[in-house]
DNA sequence: AATGAATGAGGTTTCATTCAT
DNA sequence: TATGAATGAAACCTCATTCAT
């Protein structure tokens, strides 16, 4: 690898990195280009020179985010046996995820409440992905009649959208004074505890 | 009620839809007051004498919204007895208000992307007051012995969150082919079926 | 003198009053109508109604407050004989009217500096009025041998301009700590001790 | 220097050019940020870019007129030796830069109108500058035993405000027909007869 | 005479994007 | 590749003025 080539991904990658905080926080609408390139510690032509428009860089920046997320989660379930096993481990692969990848869950929750009819197919792609790991793990333990008949995808929504919603929720939780003690102290991570409490849940609910 | 009253009153209650519409689809940054006032059919002017400018806007928007919904389900859930009832109605409740209110779930969703932490003190205590409902009920079933012990918040999470992730994913589920076929084939809406089904995991999770 | 009459009377001065305030305090161009008609405590339509447009509010104001001064220092002048008695006299006349009409300087100053072009011809004849006074006063010296030869009008400048500079000046010298103590003890009243050194100074200046 | 930062500097000067003569027309409020950009020649949002919001531009233009005069008086005055010789220099200058900058007077007249009180502390500091220049000079004559013991502030008021107030009155003056005939010939500039004639005065008044 | 609602033009500011060097 | 300047469209907001009651 070239030192030039070397020097141009670096560039690349902290655009990225950049993009991914900006849409995060504000949105696409509310990102600022300025402020990537900023805090990219680049020019701010340099986005465009190397990656092209807002919408070319968010796509990309969802791709990144997103397609790694769920060829990581592919990995990791295919060298597992039982359905159990795999919804369990599953289930703290997407919240290590999420915990390590602050910039997935906002991104996800946006993406929804938008529509998110104009995703380039590539994005929608890696999020069936997702979506087809974790119905199919249910899939294949109702045919193994080890879980009861449900919706998967219901199931799915409950894991990944109450994680969405736990972690989404912690900066207000925390920041004001009017929810109950006990919401109030508990904290942002899914790793750990709340990633167990799921785990718990959800096998109590489709194990037969 | 005097003519001019009525006048006003109408005026607000347009604005106030058209503006739930944009904030719903757009977001708070991508919403622009030319079209709100376009879509409430009364010049733009009219939003800044009535109400103020986009943040107030949005804070009476989100407060008409969720605080209403809040204000709704305590009503409800306080005619109920038992936690297990109570813990049903409060499912099909939410599911039917989101539903009902198509501007609920993005305007939530996009909440919680945002950290939404310099939400006025209003609008936080509007959810606080829905969580409140839920963890509540799943406390006194604890206590009573019906429940098992459980982070009510978490159920509460994976309730709400999955609604929103069922809701939120539909658009982009039913227009991409690359999703699987079960997936594709789910509608929208949460009342009746989907109610159910949550109802039905959620009530076996936490039962004795 | 009929109620009506009398009531009408009452708007049409708080209206002129709050009006002069609010041009004193920010100019034509930064007055508000909306702040005027709160601070005379009336509705906005009543300007329009009574008295007509801004420009119309603005003339009505300037000759309001020049024309009345203009008036009121004819008479005090005429009733003297001596030209140096009406000097020092006019000099504390000009400074205590400053004083009990603290719209006055301001107006006078911005009138100045936007070149005063299209003011109505009453006004620039109340203004031309004070003028005349002053340089009449000089003129009748001069002849009488008492004073020496002078461009009238620059000394009049130097009493009405310094006037007003010492006025004007006061709240960026007493807000400030850059400026020479001596200077910032100086307080924003001319009546009294200021207006008596500038009388000492002009009369030392002009006298034979 | 680079091609850059000399077209950099360019574009500045023809936007601090274009904004000194607004503002001194129309003042800060009447001001349009359009016509200076126009006038200018450059294209709006440069004046963002380079130099800020409207206030921030005023500050800067008033920065850059008040400042350049007070240090060039500074220049001046420091090579003269005499208070005598000081005041009659100061007077002079004043009015030169008055009539070379036709910006500085309506400006300034404005400023105080408005009380000014809301200025950066550098153009209060520049201000500061020009009135401790010409109350020095007459303190150290009090002090030499060849000027009277006056209110050093309240002759530079005369000296200065009676300089705006002719300046000011000019297009008053010269437009109406209203004025007395020895008042409407004089004209708008003071550098000559008219600042001889203050220095005459201002002598005669301060002189032992 | 009085009020509150409404209007439309226009003001300031922002921002994605491109250009010249 | 990289930079800083430039552009133009459009966003938010304000305000003098008028209308309907």
């Amino acid at each position: 690898m070239t030192s030039a080539t070397k020097k141009r991904d670096n560039t690349i990658r902290s655009i990225l990195d950049a993009a991914a905080d900006s849409f995060a926080q504000s949105g696409f609408e509310g990102a600022r280009m300025d402020k990537i390139a900023a805090q990219a510690g680049i020019n701010k032509a340099m986005i465009y020179y190397h990656i092209g428009d807002k919408k070319a860089l968010y796509a990309r920046v969802l791709h990144d985010i997103i397609g790694g997320a769920a060829a990581r989660f592919k990995e990791t379930i295919d060298q597992l046996r039982t359905p159990e096993e795999k919804l369990k481990t599953i289930i703290h692969a997407i919240a290590l995820t999420m915990d390590q990848h602050p910039c997935l869950a906002p991104i996800m929750l946006r993406e929804q409440a938008s529509g998110g009819g104009n995703l380039p197919e590539v994005i929608a792609r890696d999020f069936a992905g997702i979506i087809t790991i974790v119905t199919d793990i249910l899939d294949q333990g109702a045919r193994q009649g080890v879980f009861i008949r449900t919706t998967p995808f219901i199931v799915h929504a409950m894991i990944t959208g109450g994680m969405l919603f736990y972690k989404g929720s912690f900066p207000i939780r925390s920041r004001h004074i009017v929810f109950p003690e006990a919401v109030q102290k508990l904290g942002g991570d899914l790793s750990g505890d709340v990633a167990r409490e799921i785990e718990k849940l959800v096998l109590k609910a489709v194990k037969k």
